[in-house]
DNA sequence: CACGAGACCTGTTCGC
DNA sequence: TGCGAACAGGTCTCGT
């Protein structure tokens, strides 16, 4: 579920405090509790309790849709995946339903990775760039360019929605921002990308970059399990809301099915050039 | 290389 | 009310 706005939301909360989250930083680990094994991507759950206990928070950031937590030796990644989420509260509070890994720190403070799915993982490993060294590029970065996006586009035949939702190409896009910015620079999600040009392509780097820039300032958006009190659900342009007039031009929006994912276009706005 | 199907999981919603 | 199907913000693997 969570992109890059939501993700971007949660790591914020875990580096400033606020929004059920106490700052991360200078945390010291004094025990970890693993509730479901395969949540531990690496290593070996209890190599992992073992290898955790002792470091402290020396940073946290976010690359993609990776969390990313510097510890004293080593780095723990999380992907949140589907239903994945992050609370950091005083250890006295109870355990809540689809809690997965719990970090205990020494000033009785906790971390609690909650996760309804379980498709969500976590990392602890001494080289970060073995997880996340194949993701492509951070969108609100400067290397970010029209002309890097292009070039992108130019190289592939692919359709260009699920070209926009491969992780190696650009990261931190899911199917929200995917269909949300798509609507904005008016393309339909099954062009094939080196048909889409320079124009388009300007426009496309735009859409992408302002609909981020809008999921972050409103805090992420929420749908079935509320994360960090969002609301850029409340300001969706297409995504889930087939059956109901474009923002744009009033044209009833249409549910289709491309690279597997749900998808919502304006059949006015997005045609296929 | 590109695409589709299936897997991994649980919870909610919708139609009958 | 109950029950099954469809669907969900993601990604990986396998077969064609």
């Amino acid at each position: 579920m969570p992109e890059l706005p939501e993700v971007e939301t949660i790591v914020r909360a875990l580096q400033r405090g606020g929004q059920g989250c106490s700052p991360l930083l200078d945390k010291k680990v004094t025990g970890a509790i693993v509730l479901w094994a395969r949540t531990i991507a690496e290593p070996r759950a209890d190599l992992f309790v073992q290898q955790i206990v002792g470091q402290s928070v020396r940073g946290v950031s976010r690359r993609g849709k990776f969390i990313r937590i510097d510890l004293d030796r080593q780095v723990m990644l999380i992907h949140l995946r589907m239903s994945g989420d992050i609370r950091v509260e005083d250890q006295v509070i109870a355990l809540q339903p689809h809690d997965r890994l719990i970090l205990n720190f020494v000033d009785g403070t906790r971390l609690a990775f909650n996760d309804a799915r379980k498709f969500g993982r976590v990392w602890l490993v001494a080289e970060p760039e073995s997880v996340i060294g194949g993701l492509g590029l951070e969108p609100l970065e400067r290397s970010f360019t029209p002309a890097a996006l292009h070039r992108r586009l130019q190289n592939s035949a692919r359709q260009i929605k699920p070209l926009l939702l491969d992780q190696t190409v650009i990261a931190g896009i899911g199917n929200i921002y995917a269909d949300e910015a798509l609507h904005m620079a008016r393309i339909h999600p099954m062009t094939p990308a080196r048909k889409i040009d320079q124009e388009q392509t300007r426009a496309l780097w735009d859409a992408i970059r302002e609909v981020l820039r809008e999921g972050i300032r409103r805090n992420g958006a929420s749908i079935d399990w509320v994360y960090r009190g969002g609301d850029f659900q409340n300001y969706f342009r297409v995504y889930q809301r087939s059956g109901r007039a474009c923002p744009e031009c009033g044209t009833t929006i249409e549910r289709v099915i491309v690279g597997q994912r749900g998808t919502h276009i304006c059949p006015c706005c997005q045609v296929m050039k």
